[in-house]
DNA sequence: CACCTGAATTAGTTTAACCTAAATAATTTA
DNA sequence: TAAATTATTTAGGTTAAACTAATTCAGGTG
Protein backbone atom coordinates (compact mmCIF):
# COMPACT_ATOMS: atom_id res chain seq x y z
CA UNK A 1 0.00 0.00 0.00
CA UNK A 2 1.50 3.40 -1.34
CA UNK A 3 1.81 6.21 1.33
CA UNK A 4 1.65 9.67 0.15
CA UNK A 5 3.78 12.79 1.12
CA UNK A 6 1.41 13.95 2.76
CA UNK A 7 0.87 11.24 5.25
CA UNK A 8 4.48 11.61 5.85
CA UNK A 9 3.94 14.74 6.80
CA UNK A 10 1.14 13.67 9.38
CA UNK A 11 3.06 10.87 10.26
CA UNK A 12 6.72 13.39 11.25
CA UNK A 13 4.37 15.90 12.86
CA UNK A 14 3.10 13.38 15.07
CA UNK A 15 6.20 11.69 15.55
CA UNK A 16 7.16 15.40 16.97
CA UNK A 17 4.29 16.28 19.16
CA UNK A 18 4.86 12.48 20.43
CA UNK A 19 8.67 13.54 21.30
CA UNK A 20 7.54 17.17 22.54
CA UNK A 21 4.79 16.57 24.89
CA UNK A 22 4.02 13.62 25.39
CA UNK A 23 0.77 12.89 23.90
CA UNK A 24 -0.68 13.05 20.13
CA UNK A 25 -4.10 15.11 20.01
CA UNK A 26 -6.09 16.28 16.72
CA UNK A 27 -5.76 19.78 17.62
CA UNK A 28 -2.30 19.79 17.82
CA UNK A 29 -1.67 18.03 14.22
CA UNK A 30 -4.32 20.29 13.34
CA UNK A 31 -2.72 23.31 14.25
CA UNK A 32 0.98 22.27 13.04
CA UNK A 33 -0.35 21.39 9.70
CA UNK A 34 -2.91 24.29 9.33
CA UNK A 35 -5.71 22.09 8.52
CA UNK A 36 -9.18 21.53 10.05
CA UNK A 37 -9.64 18.92 12.61
CA UNK A 38 -12.30 16.91 10.39
CA UNK A 39 -9.31 16.63 8.06
CA UNK A 40 -6.89 15.72 10.83
CA UNK A 41 -9.34 12.39 11.39
CA UNK A 42 -9.57 11.51 7.87
CA UNK A 43 -6.11 11.27 7.62
CA UNK A 44 -5.82 9.50 11.20
CA UNK A 45 -8.35 7.10 9.73
CA UNK A 46 -6.15 6.53 6.66
CA UNK A 47 -3.25 6.13 8.50
CA UNK A 48 -4.86 3.37 10.72
CA UNK A 49 -5.94 1.59 7.93
CA UNK A 50 -2.67 1.44 6.31
CA UNK A 51 -0.96 -0.19 9.81
CA UNK A 52 1.45 3.21 10.58
CA UNK A 53 -0.53 4.17 13.38
CA UNK A 54 -3.26 2.90 16.00
CA UNK A 55 -5.78 5.11 15.86
CA UNK A 56 -9.46 3.95 17.53
CA UNK A 57 -12.14 7.15 17.82
CA UNK A 58 -11.28 8.73 20.79
CA UNK A 59 -8.61 6.65 22.04
CA UNK A 60 -4.86 7.56 22.05
CA UNK A 61 -2.90 8.13 19.17
CA UNK A 62 0.18 5.65 18.57
CA UNK A 63 2.70 5.57 16.17
CA UNK A 64 3.32 1.61 14.85
CA UNK A 65 6.83 0.39 14.49
CA UNK A 66 6.37 1.27 10.58
CA UNK A 67 5.04 4.05 11.29
CA UNK A 68 7.84 5.30 13.91
CA UNK A 69 9.89 4.43 10.62
CA UNK A 70 9.02 6.50 8.55
CA UNK A 71 8.47 9.34 10.77
CA UNK A 72 11.81 9.34 11.99
CA UNK A 73 13.57 8.75 8.66
CA UNK A 74 10.91 12.22 7.20
CA UNK A 75 12.25 14.23 10.04
CA UNK A 76 15.95 13.30 9.92
CA UNK A 77 15.40 14.37 6.40
CA UNK A 78 14.27 17.47 7.83
CA UNK A 79 17.26 18.41 10.30
CA UNK A 80 19.79 17.68 7.70
CA UNK A 81 18.31 19.79 5.21
CA UNK A 82 17.87 22.35 7.63
CA UNK A 83 21.59 22.18 9.05
CA UNK A 84 22.45 22.56 5.13
CA UNK A 85 20.16 25.54 4.28
CA UNK A 86 20.82 27.38 7.52
CA UNK A 87 24.54 26.46 8.22
CA UNK A 88 26.01 26.52 4.68
CA UNK A 89 23.63 28.58 2.58
CA UNK A 90 23.13 30.86 5.64
CA UNK A 91 19.17 31.15 4.53
CA UNK A 92 17.10 32.34 7.38
CA UNK A 93 15.43 29.73 9.69
CA UNK A 94 12.01 30.67 8.40
CA UNK A 95 12.41 30.05 5.26
CA UNK A 96 14.77 27.36 5.25
CA UNK A 97 12.31 25.84 7.61
CA UNK A 98 9.53 25.84 4.76
CA UNK A 99 12.24 25.12 2.02
CA UNK A 100 13.40 21.78 4.07
CA UNK A 101 9.02 20.88 4.88
CA UNK A 102 9.09 20.26 1.45
CA UNK A 103 12.06 19.00 -0.31
CA UNK A 104 12.25 16.25 2.81
CA UNK A 105 9.65 14.21 0.87
CA UNK A 106 10.75 14.41 -2.29
CA UNK A 107 14.60 14.11 -2.12
CA UNK A 108 16.70 10.56 -2.69
CA UNK A 109 18.20 9.34 -0.23
CA UNK A 110 21.82 9.79 -1.86
CA UNK A 111 21.09 13.27 -2.03
CA UNK A 112 20.19 13.89 1.59
CA UNK A 113 23.02 12.19 2.28
CA UNK A 114 25.41 13.76 0.16
CA UNK A 115 24.43 17.22 1.29
CA UNK A 116 25.63 16.08 4.39
CA UNK A 117 28.70 14.73 3.92
CA UNK A 118 29.47 17.69 1.78
CA UNK A 119 28.63 20.00 4.63
CA UNK A 120 31.34 18.44 6.99
CA UNK A 121 33.92 18.62 4.60
CA UNK A 122 33.62 21.77 3.62
CA UNK A 123 33.16 22.52 7.76
CA UNK A 124 36.85 20.64 7.87
CA UNK A 125 38.29 21.60 5.01
CA UNK A 126 38.07 24.87 4.16
CA UNK A 127 36.21 26.49 7.44
CA UNK A 128 37.20 30.11 6.51
CA UNK A 129 36.33 30.35 3.19
CA UNK A 130 32.95 29.13 3.84
CA UNK A 131 32.56 31.99 7.51
CA UNK A 132 33.89 34.46 4.99
CA UNK A 133 30.65 33.44 2.29
CA UNK A 134 28.19 33.39 5.42
CA UNK A 135 29.59 37.05 6.29
CA UNK A 136 28.57 38.31 3.19
CA UNK A 137 25.44 36.97 3.00
CA UNK A 138 24.54 38.66 6.59
CA UNK A 139 25.73 41.67 5.60
CA UNK A 140 23.28 41.81 2.89
CA UNK A 141 20.67 40.63 4.72
CA UNK A 142 21.00 43.29 7.27
CA UNK A 143 20.99 46.36 4.60
CA UNK A 144 17.82 44.50 2.93
CA UNK A 145 16.64 44.56 6.42
CA UNK A 146 17.58 48.25 6.31
CA UNK A 147 15.80 49.17 3.24
CA UNK A 148 12.36 47.72 4.41
CA UNK A 149 9.40 50.27 5.36
CA UNK A 150 9.72 50.56 9.26
CA UNK A 151 6.00 49.93 9.64
CA UNK B 1 -6.16 32.79 -9.24
CA UNK B 2 -4.09 30.46 -8.16
CA UNK B 3 -1.44 28.53 -9.99
CA UNK B 4 -0.74 24.94 -9.12
CA UNK B 5 2.57 23.40 -9.15
CA UNK B 6 1.51 20.62 -11.47
CA UNK B 7 0.19 23.69 -13.81
CA UNK B 8 3.73 25.06 -13.46
CA UNK B 9 5.05 21.39 -14.73
CA UNK B 10 2.85 21.37 -17.45
CA UNK B 11 3.90 25.54 -18.27
CA UNK B 12 7.76 24.18 -17.70
CA UNK B 13 7.07 20.92 -20.33
CA UNK B 14 5.33 23.15 -22.93
CA UNK B 15 7.95 25.80 -22.74
CA UNK B 16 10.83 23.45 -23.26
CA UNK B 17 9.06 21.30 -25.51
CA UNK B 18 8.53 24.64 -27.85
CA UNK B 19 12.12 25.24 -27.77
CA UNK B 20 12.99 21.80 -28.88
CA UNK B 21 10.39 20.82 -31.08
CA UNK B 22 8.60 24.15 -32.46
CA UNK B 23 5.10 22.78 -31.64
CA UNK B 24 3.81 21.80 -28.51
CA UNK B 25 1.78 19.17 -29.32
CA UNK B 26 -0.58 17.44 -26.52
CA UNK B 27 1.30 13.45 -26.94
CA UNK B 28 4.36 15.26 -26.49
CA UNK B 29 3.21 16.46 -23.05
CA UNK B 30 1.74 13.32 -22.06
CA UNK B 31 4.90 11.52 -22.70
CA UNK B 32 6.82 13.86 -21.30
CA UNK B 33 4.94 14.34 -17.68
CA UNK B 34 3.97 10.18 -17.86
CA UNK B 35 0.15 11.32 -17.56
CA UNK B 36 -2.58 10.25 -20.89
CA UNK B 37 -3.44 12.04 -23.23
CA UNK B 38 -7.26 13.14 -21.51
CA UNK B 39 -5.23 14.28 -18.73
CA UNK B 40 -3.12 16.93 -20.58
CA UNK B 41 -6.42 18.00 -22.12
CA UNK B 42 -7.96 18.61 -18.40
CA UNK B 43 -4.89 20.89 -17.76
CA UNK B 44 -4.97 22.02 -21.09
CA UNK B 45 -8.48 23.85 -20.46
CA UNK B 46 -7.50 25.02 -17.16
CA UNK B 47 -4.12 26.92 -18.67
CA UNK B 48 -6.24 28.33 -20.92
CA UNK B 49 -8.81 29.45 -18.42
CA UNK B 50 -6.33 30.91 -16.03
CA UNK B 51 -4.56 32.99 -19.60
CA UNK B 52 -1.51 31.28 -19.31
CA UNK B 53 -1.58 29.60 -22.46
CA UNK B 54 -4.12 30.34 -25.45
CA UNK B 55 -5.65 26.99 -26.65
CA UNK B 56 -8.66 26.04 -28.56
CA UNK B 57 -9.62 22.55 -29.36
CA UNK B 58 -7.52 20.79 -32.00
CA UNK B 59 -5.71 24.33 -32.56
CA UNK B 60 -1.90 25.14 -31.86
CA UNK B 61 -0.81 25.46 -27.88
CA UNK B 62 0.88 28.56 -27.33
CA UNK B 63 1.85 30.22 -23.75
CA UNK B 64 0.55 33.57 -23.44
CA UNK B 65 3.31 36.15 -21.82
CA UNK B 66 2.28 35.65 -18.34
CA UNK B 67 2.59 31.85 -18.88
CA UNK B 68 6.11 32.22 -20.29
CA UNK B 69 7.19 34.21 -17.45
CA UNK B 70 5.97 31.45 -15.01
CA UNK B 71 7.99 28.50 -17.75
CA UNK B 72 10.95 30.55 -18.10
CA UNK B 73 11.05 31.21 -13.95
CA UNK B 74 10.89 27.47 -13.43
CA UNK B 75 13.21 26.18 -15.81
CA UNK B 76 15.88 28.31 -14.55
CA UNK B 77 15.54 27.14 -11.22
CA UNK B 78 15.73 23.56 -12.74
CA UNK B 79 18.65 24.12 -14.43
CA UNK B 80 20.34 25.62 -11.76
CA UNK B 81 19.43 23.09 -9.03
CA UNK B 82 20.59 20.63 -11.62
CA UNK B 83 24.42 22.12 -12.11
CA UNK B 84 24.17 22.44 -7.75
CA UNK B 85 23.15 18.95 -7.57
CA UNK B 86 26.17 17.63 -10.33
CA UNK B 87 28.51 19.92 -9.79
CA UNK B 88 28.76 20.58 -6.31
CA UNK B 89 27.19 17.32 -4.90
CA UNK B 90 28.38 14.70 -7.77
CA UNK B 91 24.90 13.32 -7.99
CA UNK B 92 24.48 11.03 -10.36
CA UNK B 93 22.16 13.20 -13.36
CA UNK B 94 19.20 11.13 -13.80
CA UNK B 95 18.67 11.18 -9.84
CA UNK B 96 19.74 15.08 -9.54
CA UNK B 97 17.12 15.23 -12.27
CA UNK B 98 14.48 13.99 -10.33
CA UNK B 99 15.39 15.93 -7.40
CA UNK B 100 15.57 18.98 -9.33
CA UNK B 101 12.01 18.59 -10.94
CA UNK B 102 10.55 18.48 -7.59
CA UNK B 103 12.04 21.25 -5.61
CA UNK B 104 11.78 23.94 -8.43
CA UNK B 105 8.13 24.23 -7.78
CA UNK B 106 8.82 24.68 -3.50
CA UNK B 107 12.64 26.48 -3.12
CA UNK B 108 12.07 29.99 -2.08
CA UNK B 109 13.60 32.70 -4.79
CA UNK B 110 16.24 33.23 -2.21
CA UNK B 111 17.53 29.40 -1.81
CA UNK B 112 17.76 28.96 -5.25
CA UNK B 113 19.82 32.01 -5.62
CA UNK B 114 21.85 31.47 -2.65
CA UNK B 115 22.77 28.03 -3.93
CA UNK B 116 23.66 29.57 -7.26
CA UNK B 117 26.40 32.01 -5.66
CA UNK B 118 27.33 29.14 -3.12
CA UNK B 119 28.38 27.23 -6.03
CA UNK B 120 30.70 29.82 -7.90
CA UNK B 121 32.00 30.89 -4.71
CA UNK B 122 33.40 27.40 -3.45
CA UNK B 123 34.30 27.04 -7.57
CA UNK B 124 36.64 29.89 -7.06
CA UNK B 125 38.17 29.96 -3.54
CA UNK B 126 38.60 26.16 -3.12
CA UNK B 127 38.13 24.43 -6.12
CA UNK B 128 40.70 22.00 -4.99
CA UNK B 129 39.24 21.21 -2.04
CA UNK B 130 35.47 20.74 -4.59
CA UNK B 131 37.78 18.63 -6.56
CA UNK B 132 38.55 16.28 -4.14
CA UNK B 133 35.27 15.62 -3.04
CA UNK B 134 33.55 15.32 -6.12
CA UNK B 135 36.73 12.63 -6.77
CA UNK B 136 35.94 10.68 -3.45
CA UNK B 137 32.56 10.31 -3.66
CA UNK B 138 33.38 9.37 -7.48
CA UNK B 139 35.27 6.77 -6.46
CA UNK B 140 32.60 5.28 -3.99
CA UNK B 141 29.79 5.21 -6.74
CA UNK B 142 32.41 3.28 -9.22
CA UNK B 143 32.96 0.59 -6.33
CA UNK B 144 28.78 0.54 -5.74
CA UNK B 145 28.21 -0.39 -9.38
CA UNK B 146 30.76 -2.78 -9.90
CA UNK B 147 29.51 -4.52 -6.44
CA UNK B 148 25.28 -4.66 -7.98
CA UNK B 149 24.63 -7.86 -9.66
CA UNK B 150 25.53 -7.49 -13.07
CA UNK B 151 22.27 -8.80 -15.41
C1' DC C 1 -23.80 14.07 39.88
C1' DA C 2 -25.40 17.16 36.39
C1' DC C 3 -23.88 20.58 33.38
C1' DC C 4 -20.88 23.03 30.45
C1' DT C 5 -17.18 23.55 27.45
C1' DG C 6 -13.88 22.21 24.38
C1' DA C 7 -12.17 18.22 21.64
C1' DA C 8 -13.21 14.82 18.43
C1' DT C 9 -16.07 12.89 15.15
C1' DT C 10 -19.59 12.20 11.33
C1' DA C 11 -21.99 13.59 7.23
C1' DG C 12 -21.95 15.67 3.15
C1' DT C 13 -19.34 18.71 -0.36
C1' DT C 14 -15.55 20.53 -3.21
C1' DT C 15 -11.39 20.61 -6.07
C1' DA C 16 -7.21 19.02 -8.43
C1' DA C 17 -5.48 15.48 -10.93
C1' DC C 18 -5.69 11.58 -12.69
C1' DC C 19 -7.93 7.44 -15.33
C1' DT C 20 -10.60 4.33 -19.22
C1' DA C 21 -13.56 3.84 -23.05
C1' DA C 22 -15.65 5.88 -26.77
C1' DA C 23 -16.10 9.50 -30.23
C1' DT C 24 -14.32 12.82 -33.41
C1' DA C 25 -10.90 15.28 -36.09
C1' DA C 26 -6.60 15.48 -38.70
C1' DT C 27 -3.10 13.39 -41.26
C1' DT C 28 -0.99 9.97 -43.98
C1' DT C 29 -1.07 6.51 -47.45
C1' DA C 30 -2.60 3.35 -50.90
C1' DT D 1 -9.82 10.86 -52.68
C1' DA D 2 -11.20 7.23 -49.78
C1' DA D 3 -9.53 4.42 -46.18
C1' DA D 4 -6.67 3.68 -42.44
C1' DT D 5 -4.04 5.37 -38.82
C1' DT D 6 -2.91 8.53 -35.30
C1' DA D 7 -4.01 12.49 -32.38
C1' DT D 8 -7.20 14.84 -29.77
C1' DT D 9 -11.21 15.37 -27.33
C1' DT D 10 -15.52 14.17 -24.57
C1' DA D 11 -17.99 11.64 -21.14
C1' DG D 12 -18.04 9.64 -17.02
C1' DG D 13 -15.42 7.86 -13.02
C1' DT D 14 -11.95 7.59 -9.00
C1' DT D 15 -8.94 9.15 -5.25
C1' DA D 16 -6.52 12.22 -2.03
C1' DA D 17 -7.10 15.96 0.64
C1' DA D 18 -9.28 19.50 2.07
C1' DC D 19 -13.69 22.12 3.85
C1' DT D 20 -18.33 23.49 6.78
C1' DA D 21 -22.05 22.38 9.72
C1' DA D 22 -23.84 19.48 12.93
C1' DT D 23 -23.27 15.88 16.39
C1' DT D 24 -21.17 13.20 20.08
C1' DC D 25 -18.00 12.46 23.68
C1' DA D 26 -14.90 13.48 27.78
C1' DG D 27 -13.11 16.10 31.53
C1' DG D 28 -13.56 19.73 34.80
C1' DT D 29 -16.51 22.56 37.93
C1' DG D 30 -20.23 24.05 40.68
Amino acid sequence: MEITKREEEYLETMYILQKNKGVIRVKDISKKLNVRPPSVVDALKKLNEKGLINYEKYDRIILTEKGLEIAKETYQKHVLLMKFFTEILGIPPEIAEEDACQFEHYVHEITAERMKEFAQYIQEHCPYVLKQFLKEHMEKEEAETQKSPPK
